[in-house]
DNA sequence: CTCGACCGGAGATAGCGTCTCCGTTTAGCG
DNA sequence: CGCTAAACGGAGACGCTATCTCCGGTCGAG
């Protein structure tokens, strides 16, 4: 006997119901929420998947790596400063949209998946940068560090984007990417966290 | 009888090592772990006081009306722009240091306490915004909005320093004033939010 | 038509924070 | 010194929320 249908039916519909609802509301929703969301009963959910975890997996899988490629493309752009700000922005918009993107982002970063992918992203968005700030137009005593900082930093922009107005965190990334760019002003009272504390600097987003 | 030596001591205690757990783990904690770390039992802290939100009252009585003052203080200084700043750092510095005053400020203003002190406090900042954007050094396209947005991004910022390096805050206000700064630079890309909206703002970066 | 896989959703289970209850201790008056 | 009312301590009752299971009923497939 083959799969029946109602069951493959009922799988895909749990994914797409899960897209939303993390989506929308995070990782704090329920896989009961997402059960009901698709017109099923929590049952069913935990029958096509052991947990939420599972589910949120198979739901971020392409994701994740899209970001991958949001850079690699960046770094195809000419303009250096252009480049850097096409890749802030492309990400910004997924995370901005996906709040369970945003979360599987900075909260924690110990699955195998993101750590399978950071390696790649921290190499390309470094590159990114280092060309920015030899170009002169990012200030000299920034580090790449820092951009993780700034996506950090947005978590609470795409909060008010939420509730406020959806473009707010356009006006403070534009803001942050000014500072980011300011040769002319004094150095940094501080300096750059160590790369080694990559992790901790994204977690200091979590919701 | 008057009140037991005993009693008075236990009260201060409680109030002594809520200030110190409040600052430290913020308003997470519980109310058995704020009495375990006064060296008393649970019931003690819950005779002297109905519950957490009455303790909390008690210790951030002084530290919101603080905030006020600083913003006074700032006001007072000729520079618009140092003015300005010295109160961003004023201010970043207690709610680095107290992990329970950023949550006060943040996570929720409607309890009385603020409800009577924030309209004084936007008056003053207000003031101090548009003063210097007058005299040119903050740009055109900011608004006095755009000051609760940048308290609310530092919550993030304080969580780095807390985990990376405790000076951290500076670096990142620096870079976020720097932004604030930038007057030769394409009109920010969105409207600021309507004042009306200042609360969500600041709850934008609850915890 | 029959049967086994699938569905649904009530509720068992687990974890956590809040707050209470009451046997024990102790300050302080007489 | 005693005595008593007040205060203490902390185990555990309680309420809440989220995760996951169980089983009678349903339905697709051969």
């Amino acid at each position: 006997m083959s799969v029946r249908r109602d069951s493959a039916r009922n799988r895909a519909l749990l994914i797409e119901a899960a897209r939303e609802v993390f989506a929308e509301r995070g990782f704090g929703a329920t896989l009961d929420d997402i059960a009901r969301h698709a017109g099923l009963g929590t049952g069913t959910a935990y029958r096509h998947f052991p947990n939420k975890q599972a589910l949120a997996a198979e739901v971020l899988a392409g994701a994740t790596e899209q970001i991958a490629i949001d850079a690699r493309e960046s770094l195809a752009i000419d303009d250096p400063w252009l480049a850097l700000v096409t890749f802030f922005e492309r990400n910004a918009e997924r995370q901005a949209r996906d709040r369970g993107l945003y979360e599987a982002l900075t909260g924690r970063g110990d699955d195998e998946t993101q750590a399978r992918i950071w390696p790649s992203i921290i190499e390309t968005v470094t590159a990114l940068f280092t060309r920015a700030q030899r170009a002169g137009v990012v200030r000299a005593d920034a580090a790449p560090q820092d951009i993780a900082a700034i996506f950090a930093f947005l978590g609470p922009a795409f909060e008010m984007s939420r509730t406020v107005a959806p473009d707010l965190w356009r006006r403070y990334l534009a803001l942050m990417l000014d500072g980011l760019r300011a040769v002319d002003r004094p150095a940094l009272p501080a300096p750059p966290p160590p790369v080694s504390e990559l992790a901790s600097i994204m977690k200091a987003g979590k919701r």
